[in-house]
DNA sequence: GTCTTTTTGTAGCGACCACTAGACAAATGA
DNA sequence: TCATTTGTCTAGTGGTCGCTACAAAAAGAC
């Protein structure tokens, strides 16, 4: 694989780019970054914070990252698909609507709790309470986006006469959703895989039997 | 009623204080506050932020509070009976576990909604990415022991034997808690108050019919 | 009135915030 | 070799944070 800093000439062929090189690894840097926000949110974490995890100084910082929100939303954006890409993957690998939700649902409560990194979801926590208005809309419409695509499924299911013609497409969606968001605040304050797995399979006792 | 700022005798009759009398009204300021840290959490609310919206200079706010921390801490107790009691008066008027989660789910759909005021739980949102993590614990404790008291109200439930004994008294009162949560967020994220009621009588579901 | 007590407004404390100017370092191109 | 380009380091910028010293103001006690 060609580093995304080299600089590719007209014949696609890669050449070294100019200046002094960078010190350090875009991509780890950027994980740990993630790591940050992801455990303490986008205020507690300040730029200080990061330069001492990322081991960076704070120009170096900016010149490879722009400012503290641009840096927060490629870790969003880099988070979605290293880590909360389970639900995608759920849906797209199981047959039906219900067994996407169940699989998503069972994920959530191993990947929420998963020793050695922040518990919970950082799409869900790490913009609560945000000074920044325009920090917190982005999470909320992600949260917002990510319940539309259950309900989405969820109706292509019904349409498919996989589910119940008279199912609540909506709510059903709203219910995983607000699921998911508990088991991260659960998952938060301290409960286990095992406490968040129970959880997973009651929850899943409101769905009619496909 | 006898103002809480009067002092009382040896004979319990009431006295006024010796100094300057203090020029504003300490609940209606207190209500402020508690407005300002449901809606921007502990962190998001500066002091001058505190001082604006009650009405007082910075002084007056820690003579009458003392430092910040303190005053969040009042605000999440007085909170508590203003707002947050309506689980506890569930339980304590319905007769049975069942009725009781079913009232507290529904008026939670109300409260976490009301028109004027901000949406969702000081309790589950006012201090989650906190700097100073004393503060977002001592809410994580209170938001364990809610659910600590609906397991223990379903575990007498099962033994009034109104519930089957083979109930699973943890995971129907994590499963209660996580919905409460949920609901939280999702009516931050913008739900009604009538999906959120729908999301309650989905949730319901679970239930054994008694 | 005068003393004492408490609150109030002004004004500012040191610490941290996000961010950057400017000098130097390390690479390429000619 | 030497100019050009880019990254890093030091050392700060102005702004906001939580909080408070100090003196004037407003009450009761004498």
């Amino acid at each position: 694989m060609v580093s995304s800093h080299d600089i590719k000439d007209a014949a696609g062929q890669a050449s070294k780019p100019r200046g002094r090189p960078r010190s350090f690894d875009r991509e780890t840097a950027l994980e740990k970054a993630i790591l940050a926000f992801w455990e303490h949110g986008y205020e507690a974490t300040s730029v200080s914070d990061l330069t001492q995890v990322m081991g960076i100084g704070a120009p170096s910082l900016y010149a490879a990252f722009g400012d503290k929100r641009s840096l927060f939303y490629e870790v969003v954006r880099e988070y979605g698909e290293r880590y909360g890409s389970f639900g995608d993957r759920a849906f797209a690998e199981e047959p039906t609507a219900r067994a996407g939700v169940e699989r998503m649902l069972r994920e959530a409560a191993a990947e929420y709790t998963e020793p050695g990194r922040p518990h919970g979801c950082l799409i869900v926590h790490a913009a609560t309470n945000c000074t920044t208005s325009e920090v917190e809309e982005s999470l909320r419409e992600r949260r917002n986006a990510n319940i539309a695509s259950i309900e989405s499924r969820i109706r292509s299911g019904v349409a498919a006469g996989e589910l119940p013609a008279d199912v609540d497409a909506a709510a059903l969606a709203r219910h995983t959703g607000a699921m998911i968001q508990g088991m991260s605040q659960q998952a938060r304050d301290g409960a286990t895989k095992e406490e968040l797995e129970a959880l997973a399979e009651l929850a899943m006792r409101i769905w009619p039997r496909s």
